[in-house]
DNA sequence: CTGAAAGCGCTTACAG
DNA sequence: CTGAAAGCGCTTACAG
């Protein structure tokens, strides 16, 4: 198919007897241009069946009308979070709504990650980038702000001296009110396992976790505190490590589901009760912690409108506007594995 | 940032005293180059941080190194099942390997299918495509088959008479083989609730499953096969019509997990014993099909693999390679929703 | 092995 | 309201 000569905006100018200018106004609706001739040059862009180079606009204009994703160091760990699934469903719709594309881009095995997003700014492919993670000293975000190319984080500065556009929950309320429910379900001695401690979001969800503490009066106990990956593994690991060195807490805080699910899967097969011995509580309520084995409590964070939100913001930045933040609300479901509930939730 | 002058080949060709032809060559790794102006041209990229333009570079050679993925018909839906996150997987995975990036595009709201395929390949933004499902009569594989663009299936021609690029499971021997352990657990009314029927996987998985039936001269019984869609609300339906109208099967096909999903809490909710009194068994091998409040039993696609696979055969083909298909061996897996296992699988 | 020149298909000041 | 011309940053025959 290469060798057919595709139509270009020269084709269309010919058949309407204007120039190539004129068309090219057509096509970005530019108001300068009489309605007869709009019309007429775009009965022809019909006939000859024309549609725009994209690429050819895209190095004209420094334009290309496209979002590029920028997934955290091993694409396929990220991929495989529920998070990202529905942060991504977020974004495509956000992103179809304007009439932008989202490109994929992921870092090559072992290249720099800053290397690889100077190399990908330059190639002109996207007009600005989302990020789907903040980092304790992220070197992306610093980058992106150095040279001041559009951005929009799904996550948050680590507090409110670093200032760039983001979106997200407000992860110390949630964890807060998260931990204060486990609390009110009588709860004494409440551990709480965490996902990659680089993540702000799991810096926020430990700080909800002791403020909820130091309100209740409770001690803060570092042996109560662990520290892993996103991943079932680390759920399971840990709450094995705590019952095998005796420190029996009576209530298990996840950071993400995933970790939820390793740590009930370590308790049904030791016969522990839940959530009678042991409750558990975490977050992102995916469609697994409703239907797991035991429902598990769980914060909707709505990570689609997260990603949706993130479009909007990254897109009026792209215009020229100011950096901005949306926090979108969260949603605590309680289930059985925190709670003795008479009827479904 | 606009106003920055960006570092371009002339400046390299300046530095290195050579013409900007020659400074391309370098990057396309040219033979045609002495080793020693290679280097030294290498060294003054480096020094000036310079980075080609991908879009300059399409423009003038045709290629983008990007492959689109074309999503079928609503984005929100698609995106929801893990099939597709899975193969999204893969196909990055994939496209990473071979230098490529990976475009998501959606089809505008209410513009017809074939129409938005033009626009996105007329904008030369992408090399080839990858389409994420085959349906019974699929204008997008039509069309791009007419135009001669390069493409690849994650699925399978209805039947030999129609050839085009492929990756696909062998999905009638899977359904064959689930359907016949469940004749072999003693299963005599074998029901079969499939998604939607325009997909060439649901009717591949449904003639399986009468290739088994017939095998064990079972009567292939109407009453027994129903056709929804890819989601819980579907299993949730038909298992309830069928106990609804007494029809009361033994076991039920579902041919996705999230239709499963719905089986089995239609059935728990009605206290029907799983799987003495109804087998369940299932596609895809989601994360939730064993995890499940029941874990049941499903056939492992592969989706990752098929998604890189689809890579591998769309780059072939762009490279001008024939027409080719890959056939992704299946794995069953058992689980308490079919058989009364003594031990975890 | 290297360079000059044309061209990829658009956009956009500038001029009228 | 419209057009001629230059330019976006590359690639690639062609010539040497």
């Amino acid at each position: 198919m290469q060798s057919i000569k595709r139509t270009t905006i020269k084709d269309v100018a010919k058949m309407a007897n204007v120039s190539p200018s004129t068309v090219s106004r057509v096509i970005s609706n530019s108001p300068r241009i009489s309605e007869e001739t709009a019309k007429r040059v775009k009965l022809c862009m019909k006939e000859l069946g024309y549609y725009p180079n994209a690429i050819a606009r895209s190095l004209a204009s420094s334009v290309s009308n496209t979002i590029g994703l920028i997934m955290p160091v091993r694409p396929g760990e990220t991929l495989l979070n529920p998070f990202f699934q529905e942060a991504l469903r977020g974004i495509v719709r956000g992103a179809t709504t304007f009439s932008y594309d989202v490109l994929l881009s992921t870092f090559q095995g072992d290249e720099d990650e800053i290397e690889s997003m100077k190399k990908l700014i330059s190639a002109s492919k996207i007009d600005g980038v989302i990020l789907m993670t903040s980092r304790v000293n992220d070197k992306a975000i610093a980058y992106l702000t150095e040279i001041n190319f559009p951005f929009c984080v799904i996550g948050s500065p680590l507090d409110e001296g670093q200032t760039f556009n983001h979106v997200d929950n407000d992860n110390i309320t949630a964890s807060y009110e998260l931990t204060k429910h486990l609390i009110q379900q009588g709860k004494k001695k409440i551990s709480i396992i965490a996902g990659d401690k680089n993540m702000i979001a799991t810096v926020h969800r430990i700080k909800g976790y002791e403020k909820a503490l130091i309100e209740a009066k409770y001690e803060i106990d570092e042996n109560l505190i662990y520290i892993g990956d996103f991943d079932e593994k680390t759920g399971y690991i840990y709450a094995k490590y705590l019952f095998d060195n005796k420190i029996n807490p009576d209530a298990i805080l996840a950071t993400d589901d995933l970790v939820a699910f390793g740590v009930v899967r370590y308790l049904l097969e030791n016969n522990i009760e839940i959530p009678n011995e042991v409750a558990v509580a975490s977050f992102n309520n995916s469609i697994l912690s409703r239907q797991f084995q035991i429902p598990i409590t769980s914060v909707d964070i709505h990570a689609d409108t997260l990603g949706e939100e993130a479009v909007k913001i990254l897109l009026e930045n792209i215009e020229g506007g100011n950096i901005k933040k949306t926090i979108v609300p969260h949603t605590i479901h309680i289930r059985k594995s925190s709670a003795n509930l008479s009827s479904h939730f």
